[in-house]
DNA sequence: CTGCTTGATACCTCCAGGGTATGATCCAGC
DNA sequence: GCTGGATCATACCCTGGAGGTATCAAGCAG
């Protein structure tokens, strides 16, 4: 059994006339008599009752038609669906995020992108950037967000955003009570930093930036994320280098101020990874999508 | 697409492996590489991701495989019930019976026949004599059950059971006394009789009965059948004739006595009629089941 | 009885699905 | 590093079956 037999079946069957049904089907009166019979055949059922005045169905062809428009909706269903999958417009993006990343860019982004793709679902997974790659590399993950990334063999690099950089201090802290805080001063006061975990990282930059600026930072503690940073600040730890995207952290007690005097580079790319053998459209569109959105960023 | 892209598709999807699917399928590998292609082509999707190690499924591929699983199944469903329709053991059968007929044989006969066709939904509708033929034709119905029924040009009728009678009496009138009463007593006695409708009916039938023993029945009442009949008889408007299987009927202040000195052909037959040119295969085992019943019915 | 409708049959043609042989590529193992 | 054995892809041939035309058979209306 094919399914142009159960195309023809249901020309028929609504017709109640071959050579009507065959009209319909572009196809002469002959050869869709010999489909239907041998559809009978092959089923061992009889499907229509052949009267001087056309075909009539049976009790059973009544039933084999439901069937076969339900099949033929189904058939047509699975091939759509199928082709929006292969555009990239259906399917499941699992993305790898890092603790503090919900912050600023990446919501934007991806409520961007989940507009323009409204049935992709989107699956946020919180992991650090070593198993970031794991996942990646084990199919987990379609595309992972960090910061300080740098391409491997396997996997790729696509810059999403650049920050610059605050300082958190105590509200009540000597700092608090300037407008801008020149960087070089910073190096009187314990600092928080983060994130802890697999160098290089975000870390080492802030104290690469201290040495060009001709100090060693007083590490007063290490945190994972800049929410804990921030949070630390609050309880007197110290001062914490934060990206621009943290002010939308309100925490009592915690104000941010400007830096001048600051090294060249002063500031932090968020990037996206993904395997470079990937060819899922689902992957692509997300790319474009992170493409857009870094065009967007820089102008505004 | 036919539904053999279908099964190739899910077998290259299962096996992994192109030769493989190929040897599983029964053919040579280059055709079914083919057939994939142009699966893909025709989706305008790409379903596999070829590799060194074999075939690997895209997500949209993924997708497309539990589709082409779902489609296969229903095929293999929609076929299945259609056949199981087709030995008319799947469907549904509307019958028409008449008010009383649900006393003695009906119900036994459905009961055999549900438990032999359990997916066979009957439908069970009253009406009289008149309007059973009108339906049969009509095929709103494709049995009927009635009694004093003649075939028609396009109307069969097969006999389904055989009763005899026996007359229901108030318990405390004169014939009540005794164990048998002879037929010929009935004429001093005022008669109900049932059904109203058309004639010919039972009602002449025992007029002719009546007839035979050479005397005039004496009418009290006609009623629709003979559950109305029996509740008269309590009522103390007379007496009346009714099948054996009337006893079912167990009215306070009704008993029921057997007859002698009866008349030849003194029973009454229960038949059904179907329309003659009906070949559904419901019907036959339908009829089927009317025949088994009809053997067991005599035995007994 | 005849003409018009219906579906069924006979026979032909041609394309597409299946076969064989072979190529292109990649990886494992010596 | 080369070779053998996997993988899938390509080239080409052959045959069955889908579709075509012509015609038949049967029922019904006029």
């Amino acid at each position: 059994m094919d399914l142009r037999h159960l195309r023809y079946f249901v020309a028929v069957a609504e017709e109640e006339n071959i050579g009507r049904a065959a009209a319909r089907l572009h196809i002469s009166q002959p050869p869709l008599t010999r489909q239907i019979q041998q559809l009978e055949e092959e089923l061992g059922v009889t499907l229509f009752i052949r009267t001087p005045r056309g075909m009539e169905l049976t009790q059973a062809g009544e039933l084999f038609l439901a069937e076969a428009r339900n099949i033929r909706a189904l058939v047509e269903q699975a091939t759509e669906r199928t082709q929006r999958a292969g555009q990239g417009k259906l399917g499941r993006l699992d993305v790898g995020i890092f603790g503090s990343a919900i912050l600023d860019a990446i919501p934007k982004l991806l409520l961007a992108f989940r507009n323009r793709y409204p049935d992709v679902k989107v699956v946020l997974h919180t992991m650090t950037k070593a198993e970031q790659i794991e996942a990646l590399r084990q199919r987990r993950i379609t595309v992972g967000f960090n910061r300080m990334l740098a391409p491997l063999d396997d996997i790729g690099v696509r810059q999403v955003s650049t920050e610059g950089l605050l300082v958190a201090v105590q509200a009540d802290h000597p700092l608090a009570h300037q407008p801008v805080v020149r960087f070089a001063e910073l190096a009187a006061h314990p600092m928080i930093l983060f994130p802890t975990g697999a160098r290089p990282s975000f870390i080492d930059k802030v104290i690469g930036w201290a040495t060009e600026s001709g100090f060693q930072p007083r590490i007063s503690q290490e945190v994972g994320d800049a929410v804990t940073g921030v949070a630390l600040v609050a309880s007197g730890f110290g001062v914490c280098l934060v990206p621009d995207s943290a002010t939308t952290l309100q925490f009592p007690g915690v104000v941010y101020r400007a830096l001048s005097d600051t090294p060249p580079n002063f500031f932090v790319d968020l990037s996206c990874i993904y395997r470079k053998d990937d060819q899922s459209p689902l992957l692509a569109a997300f790319m474009e999508a992170v493409d857009a959105f870094r065009k967007g960023d820089r102008k505004r």
